[in-house]
Order: C-alpha cells, then sequence, then structure tokens
DNA sequence: AGTTTCGGCGCC
DNA sequence: AAAGGGCGCCGAAACT
C-alpha cells in the first residue's frame, strides 16, 4: 500500500480517498468512503494524509479516537509557497491555487471567523472553501513543482512538513485542552480583586484603589480612562504623554502607587476575570483554539482566551488531575542560541554549545561578566534598538559577535530596501507593500542559508522613513523570531512522535515552552523526550552546527509551580 | 446603533 | 536604563 494517501470530504459526509506515487501523482483511483474515520483506520499502513486542511478533517476524526502519524496541509503550504514567492497577499486557499493553475477567477479568501468564547462547534464547521479530490491532487503535484523549484527544495519540503505537523498538534491540543481548575481560580480572584458587587461592576479591591486615586488628586478620577488619568496630572501641574506604567512609574505623586496597582488588577479583571472562565473553561479543562502558523513569523496565534498571555499570578488555576503531572519546559534563551545557528557565527556558536547559561557566557567574554547588559544587548540586536544602554552595548557585542550582528543587520537592511527576507528553512517576511513593478526588480534575495555576513560593518539606519526603519527591525527580528517558530515546530513534531504510544499529552505551546500533561509514572521519560526532541530539531533545523537547545524542566502538580 | 481604531498591558 | 520585535484582548473613543 502507498504510503502516502489523499483525502477530501465529499458532500455527501463522506470521503474520497486516493493513494499517491512517490512523484506524488495519483497512482490508483479515487474511492469514496462512506465513514471518514473508517476511511483512515482501516489503512494504518498510510503515514502521510494530505488533504486541503488540517481544521476541515481532522478534529472530527479526533472525535472518534483517530489519530494521524503525518500529514499535508494543502493550504499551510500554499501560503507558505506564496509567501516565498515574493505573493504574499494573492488568496491562499486551494480553490485560489487551481484558479491560478487553471486560469480562472481567484477567488478571495473567505473572511477570518472571529473568535467564538466558548464555541468548540466553530472547530466542526465546514472551514473555507472545499474541494474535489482530482482538483486537489492538481494544486497538490503543482506545489511539488513549485518546492522543487525554490532555492532549497529540501528545506521547504522540510518546512511545509514541520507547518503540516504543527496543524496536527494544534487540533490534538485544542481537543486536549489545559486541565483547570475553576475554583481555584476563583479563589485565586478573590485574592487579588476582594468581593464581586451585584450589577457587574468593579470588584472591591479596584473600587477601593479607585477611591485612592481620586482621594490623591482631590477629585473624581477614573483610572481606567488614560485621557481622565493625564487630565488628572496635568492639573496636578505634572505633564505625561500617556499612562503607560513605565511612564508613570517616574512620576513622583501619591496617586501613582495606587493607579499602577489599580491598572495591574485592572487587566486580570477584564482579561482573565470571572468572565474569561465563564467563556473558557468547560469540564475542567480550558480551551483556547490554537492556530498554527497564525503570524507571518510562523509563530501560533490563539483564537479566544487569550492563551499565550495568561498572566503568571492566574497560572495557578493550571493543575494537573490527579495521579497526572504538568511537564513544564522552556527553553533557555533561544534567541541568541537561534541566532548562532543562522548566522553561523564562530564565538556565539561555541558559547551557544554550551548548556550552561548563555548570557552568563556572552557577559564572560564582551561585558566583564555583567549578565544583564549582555542580555540587553543580545535582544536589543534582535529587536532593533534603536537608543539607550542597548545601542552603546551592540558595539561590544559586534566587536566580540561580528558576524552574528552582521546577520541581523543585513536583515534590516534587505527590509529597509523591500527585499525579501527568509528564515533558514525558507519562511518569508513579507516585504512593504509596493508595486508590482518594485516586485519585478527582485533581485539579490538574502537567504538565511547564504553567507549573508559582510564582514561586521555596522549597519545604521540612515536617511531612510520612519516607515522603512520599522519595516527593517520587522525583518531584523523575523529572521530570528521565524526561525526560532520553525525549530519549535521541529520539536513539537518530533516531541509528539515520541509521545505517541503513551498516555502523555501535548497540552500547551507558547513560542519556546511545552507543557505536556501525563501520569505521574510517566513525567521523567517526557522530560527526557523533550530534551532529544529539542536538540533532534536543532540538528534537522539548522544543520549540523555545535549550537544545543537546552531545555528547563520541571515536574509539577500547578504550572505556577513552574517557575 | 453598529463597526473600527486606539490605548494599555499581558505573555514570549 | 529606556521604551526595539511579535501577538491577543478589552473597553473606550472615534468613526460611519
Amino acid at each position: 500500500m502507498a504510503d502516502r494517501w489523499a483525502l477530501a470530504p465529499a458532500e455527501d459526509g463522506g470521503v474520497d480517498v486516493a493513494p499517491l506515487g512517490p512523484d506524488g501523482l495519483p497512482a490508483g483511483p479515487v474511492l469514496r468512503e462512506a465513514d471518514p474515520a473508517e476511511a483512515v483506520r482501516s489503512r494504518p499502513g498510510v503515514t502521510r494524509w494530505v488533504w486541503r486542511s488540517t481544521a476541515e478533517v481532522y478534529p472530527r476524526l479526533l472525535t472518534t479516537g483517530v489519530r494521524v502519524e503525518r500529514a499535508y496541509d494543502i493550504e499551510a503550504a500554499e501560503t507558505l509557497l506564496l509567501g516565498h514567492e515574493g505573493r504574499y497577499g494573492e488568496p491562499r486557499s486551494a480553490a485560489a491555487a487551481l484558479a491560478r493553475l487553471r486560469g480562472g477567477p481567484v477567488p478571495p479568501d473567505p473572511p477570518q471567523r472571529p473568535a467564538e468564547p466558548g464555541a468548540q462547534s466553530s472547530l466542526f464547521e465546514p472551514q473555507g472553501v472545499r474541494l474535489p479530490l482530482p482538483d486537489l491532487l492538481a494544486v497538490y503535484a503543482e506545489q511539488q513543482r513549485r518546492t522543487g523549484a525554490t532555492a532549497h527544495p529540501d528545506r521547504m519540503r522540510l518546512l511545509t512538513a514541520a507547518e503540516s505537523a504543527g496543524t496536527l498538534v494544534a487540533a490534538e491540543m485544542n481537543r486536549a485542552g489545559l486541565p483547570w481548575r475553576a475554583d481555584v481560580h476563583r479563589a485565586v480572584l478573590h485574592d487579588l480583586l476582594g468581593e464581586r458587587y451585584a450589577g457587574g461592576g468593579e470588584p472591591r479591591r479596584l473600587a477601593e484603589l479607585a477611591d485612592e486615586v481620586s482621594a490623591a488628586f482631590g477629585h473624581r478620577v477614573r483610572p481606567d480612562l488614560p485621557a481622565d488619568v493625564v487630565k488628572a496630572f496635568s492639573r496636578a501641574g505634572i505633564k505625561i504623554t500617556s499612562t503607560r506604567r513605565w511612564e508613570i512609574e517616574s512620576v513622583d505623586h501619591p496617586a501613582v502607587k495606587p493607579l499602577i496597582e489599580y491598572k495591574k488588577l485592572y487587566r486580570i479583571w477584564v482579561a482573565h476575570g470571572w468572565s474569561w472562565l465563564q467563556d473558557w473553561v468547560r469540564d475542567g479543562r480550558f480551551r483556547p483554539e490554537f492556530l498554527a502558523g497564525g503570524t507571518v513569523s510562523g509563530r501560533w496565534v490563539t483564537n479566544g482566551g487569550g492563551a499565550l498571555q495568561i498572566p503568571k499570578v492566574i497560572r495557578r488555576a493550571a493543575v494537573a488531575d490527579p495521579g497526572w503531572r504538568l511537564v513544564v519546559a522552556d527553553a533557555d534563551q533561544m534567541e541568541p542560541r537561534v541566532l548562532a545557528a543562522i548566522s553561523r557565527d564562530p564565538g556565539l556558536m561555541e558559547v551557544a554549545g554550551r548548556e550552561s547559561d548563555l548570557y552568563q557566557s556572552v557577559s564572560d567574554r564582551a561585558f566583564s561578566g555583567d549578565r544583564a547588559q549582555a542580555k540587553l544587548a543580545v535582544l536589543g540586536a534582535v529587536y532593533g534598538q534603536t537608543s539607550g544602554d542597548g545601542l552603546k552595548n551592540l558595539a561590544a557585542l559586534r566587536r566580540r559577535f561580528p558576524r552574528a550582528v552582521a546577520y541581523v543587520d543585513e536583515a534590516a537592511r534587505a527590509g529597509e530596501e523591500g527585499r525579501l527576507v527568509r528564515t533558514w528553512l525558507g519562511r518569508t517576511c513579507p516585504p512593504a507593500a509596493r508595486t508590482t513593478d518594485d516586485a519585478a526588480e527582485e533581485a539579490g534575495i538574502p537567504d538565511a542559508g547564504e553567507d549573508a555576513t559582510d564582514g561586521g560593518r555596522p549597519w545604521v539606519p540612515g536617511h531612510s522613513s520612519a516607515d522603512a526603519r520599522a519595516r527593517g527591525r520587522f525583518a531584523r527580528n523575523f529572521v530570528v523570531q521565524g526561525s526560532a517558530a520553525d525549530w519549535a515546530l521541529l520539536l513539537l513534531a518530533a516531541l509528539r512522535r515520541t509521545l505517541s504510544g503513551m498516555a502523555a499529552e501535548l497540552v500547551f505551546f507558547q513560542h519556546d515552552e511545552v507543557i505536556v500533561h501525563c501520569p505521574e509514572e510517566e513525567a521523567e521519560t517526557v522530560a527526557a523526550a523533550i530534551r532529544e526532541a529539542a536538540d533532534l530539531a536543532g540538528r534537522l533545523t539548522f544543520g549540523e552546527t555545535p549550537v544545543r537547545f537546552p531545555f528547563t524542566t520541571a515536574v509539577v502538580e500547578c504550572y505556577a509551580d513552574a517557575k
């Protein structure tokens, strides 16, 4: 039996399936199956299912307990391929890809569905435009051809496979949910915010803090209204341009302390308070909807629930089931390790080849042991800091790690000039909006796989506009953040494979952090599996380099105890 | 009245 | 010490 099959839902609730040959072309007749789950279950030898969209097919399979080993998500691949071809903005549905292939009118992508609190059903609504299997196969064959036409077909194949694996993990995590104790959450809220008053107004503690702020100003001020606060400070003879915390903190006024406390608690109340609990927690699970590849950099997003922004104090409510544990693992100093791997800077690779604290090692070499300065310098280089101490420290970083800094400088320059910038595997940063004439004269695309350095000559944002500089910072950050996202996908894929025979489940993923929910006796195996997956992902993503990707792993009952 | 943008802050 | 990159979320403000 072919190890690769294609699958497309049919209009009668069944599915069409067809075997594919090694070349990706159909290797047998299209078969109609009445039961989608049975169609998959009865073909255990299939190692990769090719389908339009994991979100269309997989949630339903999971409800019947059917999992697949690998997938190829045609629409995820289309997004990556269009980006790589410099065609960001073109519709990326399979139907659009077919229209481009056949020369018909290209349908626009359907509008994104907004988040619906608690609507698990949304996972089972048809998403996007269904395509008959033969059409799907035509699009797939064309994608294979386009993949082969990229500068590094092997990397692009790895990227589309990794992104597809990500869609499987996301669907499985959406189904599993993060173990969540509503009673603990309520206790935390009561502890922080006090009693709720009838009528849905502010809880007691917020009302008290608002009164304190008003008392400090000598008149009624609503701390949740920035305009009100700016006006109140102005009346008190203090000029502020915003009510951001860092700006207010430097002000000497008795209203500052209760105001900052108010803002902190207000945030928890509106974003992760009682209504959040009502909306997003059911049956002991927090169920956000993870969306793999939701951003151009490849980072995931969640639809609803703010799952990637859970405040630390609220993590107290994420508690393993009785007899189970949470294995919480986050990558140590991911950004500089990724920068070392993509820039191939010898000094930084050597430092990143150790598992010990990388910022400490960098500071020993370039900052006389001042770890905080070293960290700021590295993050400043990655984020494109333009002023302050970070800039000064950047010079020290550049002296010791010239190739690493030159690498992000070159990405920034390319971004400013509107050229395409790619991650190591070929995920591509959208260039600034420009005319098709501009696009036509594109040449010399910098590629993470090429030597992109220029001898370490500092790059300075010269006479470019503020807009161009912003694009430069975006591109500078993209090569690191995007390559990190690529690596994280490979990590998830490897970990998912290891866990497939166990009771353990991946339940959370946040850029450089994973949580696995597992029986206590599996915890150490899981922790080891994460470490192995991280190193495997490093080798697969970036090739053979000395760079290591260590994790800090904690086996806990409660998420809040992990750090 | 309904929709979009803004300000601010949470996480990485 | 200063205010760089990404995202989502909420209510208020600013619109149509």
